[in-house]
Order: C-alpha cells, then sequence, then structure tokens
DNA sequence: CTTAACTGCAACACATGAGTCTCGTTTAGG
DNA sequence: CCTAAACGAGACTCATGTGTTGCAGTTAAG
C-alpha cells in the first residue's frame, strides 16, 4: 500500500473514533469529512461502515492489550497495577464512551486481564471477595464517570488525579478498607 | 379524547418504552407492531418521533418523581430512603436504559431530590464529603450496572436483593464506613 | 340506533445514508 | 520523468424511515 494511503486510512480511523464517540449513528460522510476525505475514500479503504467499525474495534482493543501489558497487570502489586492502567487509559484519550456505546465491548482477553487483577486484589483483601466479572463491571462503569467529570471537579483534586479518584471508588464500592 | 384512543396512547407508550431500551433507533413500524397498531396510528397519536420520545420523557420522569415521593427522600432517615427509592425503581422494571441511552436525562427536579438525598447522608456521616453532583453520577452508574445483573448473580444474594446491594455499592464507593 | 371518532390499510412524497461506478486530476516512488 | 496508485467530485441505485393523505370498516358513546 503506498505511504499516502496508509495516511488516509490511519486519518479515517481517528475521526471515526473521535466522530462516533460524539454519535455512534454519524454518517460515513460526517466521518469522512472530519478525515479531510472524501466519502468515496472512507469507502475505498472500508468495504462497509460495519468493516470501519470491525477496524475501529481492534484498534481499540490492540491498545487496551498494550495498557494490560504496559500495567504489568500481572505481576505489579495489584493496587498499583490498577491505578496505572487507570492512568494510562485516561492519558489515551481514547474514547471510552466509543468503546462502551458500540457492541464493541471489550474482547475476552482484555477481560480475563481485568478479572485476574482484580482476582489479586481480593487474594490480597484490597477489596472484598466477589465474582470477578461483578468487580469488572463496575471498575468499567465508574471509569465511564470519571472520565466524564470535568477537569475542574473537585473530586479530582482531591483524590490526585482521575485514575486516583477511579481506585478510591471502586475500591470502596467493592468493599475495600 | 375517546376510551380506546387513550387506550391505543398508553400501549403505543408501554411498548415504545420497552422496544427503545432494547434499541434507542428501532423505528416507529417496530414500536407499532409491538404496541399492536398501525404505524399510521402512531403518527396520530404523536406528531413526530420526536413528540413521543418527549412523552416518553415526561412519562418516566414523573414515574421518578414518585418514586422520590414514596422513598420520603426528604424526610425519612436517608439510608433506609436510599434503599427504598432503589426497591421501588427495581420493582417498577423500569427500562433504565431507556432513560439513559436516550438524552432523557433525569429532570433537574429529580436530580435536586437525588442530591439531596446524598446531602443527608453526609450529614449523617454514611459517606464521606463530596459533590452531591458526583454522587448521583456515581448512584446512576451503578444503578444501571445492578440493573444489568442476572437474577442468579452471587452478588444479589449476599447482599439481599438489587437494592441491597446498590446500597452497599454505592456507599462503599463514596467513602462510607 | 345513529353518528362521530377511531382505526387499519395502502398509497403517496420526501429525506438520508450506504454502496458502486466513472472520469479527470494529483501524487508517490521507482 | 513516468507510470501506477490514490484521490475528489459527481451521478447513480437501493434501502429504510418519516410524515401525510384518503378511504372503507369498526367501535365507542350519546
Amino acid at each position: 500500500m503506498r505511504a499516502d494511503a496508509e495516511r488516509s486510512t490511519a486519518r479515517i480511523l481517528e475521526a471515526a473514533e473521535t466522530v462516533l464517540a460524539d454519535n455512534p449513528n454519524a454518517s460515513l460522510e460526517r466521518i469522512g469529512d472530519v478525515a479531510g476525505v472524501a466519502r468515496a475514500t472512507v469507502h475505498r479503504r472500508f468495504a462497509s461502515r460495519q468493516a470501519l467499525l470491525d477496524a475501529l474495534s481492534e484498534r481499540l482493543n490492540d491498545r487496551y492489550l498494550l495498557v494490560m501489558e504496559q500495567a504489568k497487570v500481572e505481576t505489579a502489586p495489584p493496587v498499583i497495577a490498577l491505578h496505572r492502567a487507570s492512568e494510562i487509559v485516561f492519558d489515551l484519550k481514547i474514547s471510552y464512551r466509543f468503546s462502551i456505546t458500540l457492541a464493541s465491548a471489550p474482547s475476552r482477553e482484555v477481560q480475563d486481564g481485568l478479572e485476574l487483577l482484580f482476582t489479586r486484589l481480593q487474594a490480597e483483601g484490597a477489596i472484598a471477595v466477589a465474582s470477578p466479572s461483578w468487580c469488572r463491571r463496575v471498575y468499567l462503569a465508574l471509569m465511564g464517570e470519571v472520565y466524564l467529570l470535568p477537569d475542574d471537579a473537585p473530586e479530582l483534586a482531591d483524590a490526585g488525579g482521575r485514575a486516583g479518584l477511579l481506585v478510591k471508588t471502586v475500591l470502596g464500592a467493592l468493599g475495600g478498607r
């Protein structure tokens, strides 16, 4: 593939991410506009709307997998890993709303990583015993809320940023002392 | 308005509630089908799709206001009120997803009622100090998750039902001891 | 019973978005 | 410099959903 084609693909994906985060029903026309590309080009790179959505899901999922790795979810002290993972996600400015709005739920792999993390938190006594899937759901729901908080919210200052607030809140929610 | 017309309106609203909860982009045709009514009749009762959505929002809001009243949010011991309100909402089987999926956020009145409740919880020391709007957001987010839990989830048994789990989780999340 | 209201059905017009194609122009890269 | 690849622009088909209308049949209510 030629270099400019590759650039177009990247710009389309990026535009799709922001546009669809704002409105999951946005047209390909709109996505093309934001990407600075004709609608025909969107169709050239992605055979159908669904294909674009799939590519977007995969892209997001790859990022999440990278996050899990960077946060050392399997080896670092679990509270630290939880904080780190949260921090990275917020830094990535990943359009979180996209990943929940679309049917693109986190992949099995990402879910398993998260659930392992919560299992380790239980073993350490940082949270009460509960099914890992419930922990994961609570974590993601609270992440969504923290993500939407305005930058100047007092809670953020108190807890030392979004990651701090999220960790504090989720540990409390899951019965941590 | 004739009695059968009133019945139709009610059936349309009910169908819209369930159908749109499942898919916010469902067509009026689909809603009419579920209501057992021709699409034309939907248009006769509601001038436009937006008018139907507005009516639905108002309907939901009225129910929420009633819940606040029944739970004695302003006078009962706040933890009790929180539990009661949660219980009633779950009992109503209100399609919670609708009220968040659609732009139909809770009305100012309902929000104020909730925030008053959390202010009272703070005064009692049941939760840590935080902005009432943050408390409200956390509560509603967790309500959404509890709502989606399958009936046989172990967390539900442990906490004594959905309302119990929600109260326990939200109090913990907001720093309750 | 009688009538006015309600309904179902079918036919419209209209808008929007997906997907395809052509053609003339620009650009990357050997 | 030359060519194949990529692009923009525009026209087109097709599908779906909204909103409207007319009409014949049904039902509520005085």
